[in-house]
DNA sequence: CAGATACAGACCGGCGGTCTGTATTATTCT
DNA sequence: AGAATAATACAGACCGCCGGTCTGTATCTG
């Protein structure tokens, strides 16, 4: 085939096998020869689509990001939720997402490649904090059930803390460890009204640990 | 020259060489050939000296931690001061070395070389948190000028928030931004009893970003 | 004088990336 | 409508360079 008519099938081909291969071996480890075998493509083929190998990196993290994002802003969008309800919502999801299919499979690939840990503080510091965290807690603030002066600071703070802090797929973790963290976590957020981890959670994220 | 008699000095020119080119281009962006030229040694000499490139890398972490653990070091095994003043006393040199001389020329660096970025997550984690403050903070509970009950986890919360959140040097941020998160650190921290960043850190921490 | 040490530098496989070629589709012109 | 032309979607040979190895050699130590 010379000319295909759904080039975004190969697009997207070159991007699933990517990010599978990216989570198995590490970016650095992968080389284009593995994407190129397991495509059955040829290195015209990619590089027709992608500029270089860091460019697929890339457009898998942010296809993982819209993906997150989109979610996020559902929950965001809903009605009849106060603020911290909506913002515990947030939280119950993304640790759902990130344990069932998702992030699960990234802990190799996290630690392997932290080129990603860095995209991932981007992504929290100038997407998710101040689009998604930040509105919420004004919500919040406004009904009654989220107290504090400073919004910005607590968005990007809580974010950073859940997901660089006490998120257990960083680092190996005990579960004690994990409920530990978590239970200072609620101290933290009760500080300004709201709690965000109900046992549910975190019996989730200390039942991940064991595996 | 084949066989040097003080071959040490060999080892620190390589070192200090290949972190200059390291804080100057990233670490993937300077080449084995780059660190020949500039030390004006062969491959030979360099490999002879250390396994890989990488290894080169992790010296060079090794040396930058060796030199900040034992001022911390100093700091922690000082007498005389309540728990509260020695991390304040930690948390003020933390931000001079920062400053001056060392850290302050990584900003492209720790940017464009997330490797270092995880390395220094993982030494918060297991170094700098259980082995520096995480005694000061027993000391501060026993003195009574800290009060928390779960200072394991206080620890790893502070530091993440200071490198990783606080500090500066990690993103751009106006003088205003800077100010309001200090503020918010501070009323963090008051919380348990203590606060560590008083106007001249601050304003430290504003005039840099200046620049 | 016999290792062991401290280099020197040619050499190599493989990597990311480029470049030219070609088949197929879309567009334009008459 | 249909031929000419341009643009697209690949294929795959090719290239420069990079990290790493390997052999050779001069100097020091025991």
């Amino acid at each position: 085939m010379a000319r295909n008519k759904h080039p975004e099938q190969t697009v997207k081909l070159i991007l699933d096998t990517a990010s599978q291969l990216f989570f198995q071996k590490g970016y650095d480890r992968t080389t284009l020869q593995d994407i190129i075998d397991a495509t059955k493509l040829s290195k015209g083929a990619i590089y027709h689509h992608f500029a270089s190998k860091e460019a697929i990196l890339i457009a898998v993290a942010d296809r993982m990001g819209e993906y997150n994002t989109a979610v996020l802003a559902e929950v965001r969008d809903r009605k009849g939720l106060t603020g911290a309800e909506k913002l515990r919502e947030m939280f119950r999801t993304a640790v759902r997402l990130s344990f069932q299919g998702g992030i699960v499979n990234m802990l190799p690939f996290l630690i392997e490649n932290p080129k990603f840990l860095a995209l991932q503080m981007e992504s929290i510091l100038n997407e998710a904090a101040p689009h998604y965290a930040l509105p919420v807690l004004r919500e919040g603030i406004a009904d009654g059930s989220i107290r504090t002066d400073r919004p910005e600071e607590l968005s990007e703070v809580l974010l950073i803390l859940s997901d660089l802090w006490l998120h257990p797929i960083l680092r190996p973790s005990t579960p004690e460890q994990v409920r530990a963290r978590c239970t200072f976590f609620n101290q933290f957020t009760r500080q300004y009204g709201f709690e965000l981890l109900d046992e549910d959670i975190i019996d989730a994220m200390v039942e991940f640990c064991r595996s």
